[in-house]
Parts: C-alpha cells; sequence; structure tokens
DNA sequence: GTTAGCATGTAAGGAGTTACATGATTTT
DNA sequence: AAAATCATGTAACTCCTTACATGCTAAC
C-alpha cells in the first residue's frame, strides 16, 4: 500500500500557507484558533515540522527586516512542489483518512476546494461514519459482554454514540445535497482540485 | 502540578483485570471489542505495557501448562499495589483527564464503580463539555475569519460541533438524574471508590 | 496441507508533547 | 520595573503504531 502519511500538522500548514504566506507565530495562532476546536499544535512540534518542509522543498523562507512595527521574523510561503504536494495529499483522501482530526482540517481547506473535492471528503467522511455506525449497531443488537452493570452501561455509552453519528450523517447528507445544487455555478478564483 | 498521565492503555488495562484476572491476547481482544469502537490497541503497546506494569508491581504473573484445551499461556492478575495505583488514577479525574477517550475508558468502569465515583466521573466529562460549548459559541458570535468561503464552512462546522456537544451534555444530565435516583439504594458488592 | 486463529514478544519509527533556552517589544 | 505578548527554536520524552519474528493448534 503507498502508505501516505497523514500528518495532520503538515496538511493543516500547507492548508494555511496556501491562502496567504506567514510565519511561524502567527501560524500557530491560527492552527489554535481556526482548527483548535479539534486539536492544539505546540511550537515544538510546528518548528521541526517547518523544518523539514523547507528541507523537502515545500516551503520557501523569507526572512523580514523589522519593518512594520514587530520584530524580525520569517515568513513563509508555499512553492510550486508544495502546491503540487498539497494536491498529492488531497488526492489520497479516502473513508481511512477521514478520521475526526482530519476532516477537520479538510473542512477548513474547503473554502479553497473544488467542489468535486468537496463532495470527495464529504463522502469520505459518510462512508466511514457509516461503517462506524454499522459497528456499534451490530453491539447494540448483540447480548451485553462482560458483567451485568458494565454491559449496561457500555450499552447505554454506544446508543448515545449511535445517535451521534446518524446525526453527523444526516448533517453530511445536507451539505452534500447543498453541494451538488450549488455545483452547477462554479466561482472564479483558482481552487484546489484533489 | 503533579502531572499524573493519564495514559489510557494502563488505565484500560487495571480496569479489565480489576475484573478478572486475563492474558495478554484475551486482554487485547477485549480492549478492542469493549472500548474498540474508541480506540484499537495493538499487541506492539499491549506488552510492553503489562511488562512495565509488572516491573511497577501493579499485576502479578501466573503462567499456565496448557491445561484446558488451548496451548500454555501467561494470565496477569492485579496486586494490591495495582488495586490502590487504579484508586489513584480514578481519584485524578477532573474535567481535564475527560478527554473523549479517556471518558470512554472510565465510562467502561462504571459497573464495578461507586456512585460518588459515577457522579465524579459524569461531572467531570459535563464541566469539560461546558467550556467547549462556550468556546464554539463565542465562535460562532464573532465575525468569520479567514476568507469568506472558509469562514462559511467553519461556521457550519462549529455549528454543527455545537449541537452535538449540547446533545452529549443533555446525556450527561439525564445519567446524572438517573444515578442520583438510584443513590438511595446502594449495592452490596465491592465497589471502586475514586 | 494450508489457512485461520491462538499466543507472546521485539525493533524501529511516527507524530506529536512538555520543558527548556533566549531575547526583543509592548503594555500596565 | 514587571508582566504580557511576540518570536524562534532545541532536547528529551510519551505513547502509541507497524512490521517483524516465532511457533503452536484447530478447522476447512
Amino acid at each position: 500500500m503507498g502508505a501516505r502519511r497523514a500528518r495532520v500538522l503538515e496538511l493543516a500548514v500547507l492548508g494555511l500557507l496556501y491562502e496567504t504566506p506567514l510565519h511561524g507565530y502567527e501560524l500557530r495562532k491560527r492552527l489554535n484558533s481556526e482548527l483548535g476546536v479539534f486539536r492544539a499544535f505546540s511550537y515544538g512540534s510546528l518548528y521541526p515540522c517547518l523544518k523539514e518542509m523547507l528541507r523537502q522543498g515545500h516551503i520557501s523562507q523569507h526572512p523580514e527586516e523589522a519593518e512594520y512595527g514587530g520584530r524580525s521574523r520569517i515568513v513563509y510561503r508555499l512553492t510550486e512542489a508544495g502546491h503540487e504536494h498539497l494536491h498529492g495529499l488531497l488526492a489520497d483522501i479516502t473513508p481511512a483518512t477521514c478520521d475526526d482530526e482530519s476532516f477537520g482540517v479538510y473542512f477548513a481547506l474547503f473554502g479553497h476546494a473544488r467542489s468535486d473535492l468537496r463532495l470527495r471528503i464529504l463522502h469520505g467522511r459518510r462512508d466511514r461514519l457509516l461503517s462506524r455506525l454499522e459497528d456499534l449497531r451490530s453491539r447494540l443488537s448483540s447480548p451485553a459482554e462482560g458483567s451485568r452493570a458494565t454491559g449496561d452501561y457500555m450499552r447505554e455509552l454506544h446508543r448515545h454514540g449511535a445517535e451521534s453519528v446518524e446525526r453527523e450523517i444526516h448533517w453530511l447528507d445536507s451539505l452534500i445535497a447543498r453541494e451538488q445544487h450549488h455545483a452547477a455555478s462554479p466561482p472564479p478564483q483558482p481552487r484546489l482540485s484533489g
């Protein structure tokens, strides 16, 4: 299997730099405000990640000499290779790569995505949730494992979990329907394909 | 801070061995069937974990010589120190330690827990979700960040997220109410306190 | 007789974290 | 003059995964 690793942080950085060049500190701020509901990243992971992306030629470095008020800092921008790499990662989206965290990051890129990519992400997430729901339902229909009391509590947890998953599926269905409605009117800006 | 790490796997093993002694293979099977909806563990993490717990004296090893049909295997049981360690971990439950994964494991221990411990876990989870909800609501009420399209999508994601969190809080409320109702009739078996 | 399941492990690596180290600038 | 915030990084560690290594037993 072409096991491309789904490094959430790398993808998030690529997505943010796709919008506009940024320096490290600002990147982390945006990671933790725009994506922060799902996950918070630290400098200890961000800076080494930038270093590695630089080494791979996916981003380029542009030192700034304290021009606008603040102190000097290093601005990163996406290179052509970085663009291609981002496209590659997006092309690899399958239900298996649509776990909770990754989906949050994919969703954050939606504004720049083409409609077909959006649909693939939504369907990928939907498929993943469907198999999860199936799993939960099979547990609910089979007799409780473990001791009596534990089984009852787990069953209640699974019942609530199944209900939540069902709701997210309905939510995705409405987004998919809306997407297919708007598919006829494509917007003008350059957009990410996958 | 007495930063007790919340090693999910260790806690899950302690919880399973609290019920009954088990060997490694069976432990993993139960981890992935009873807790598997939230997380799957591999042998590569389980066996080293058992080794370390053994070293710390929290569990003891009992080799079995292929008595009942199968081949020989190593059964682990919780020691007195292990019991105390489990109590210690449960006593450290706060909203901060009630993330999705840990909560699933705590919930799996509910059958053996005393009512006051159950209530503390439920309230811990509830408090955590409340701060999450507050965070989501503040994002929803403030003007969208990022580009127009991205902001709209993130807003929709946050809206759905807030709704899910609200539902889980209601669910917890009903469990808390039920728990307080039953609090007057304590069951006979030995139970975990925290 | 070969596939599937039972059973126990190790080595290498992944994707992050916390804590540390440093220093400038702005606000109180 | 102290505290908060801006800004960039490193070292050590955590907790888990995948892939590998081994061998036995049961079912098809």
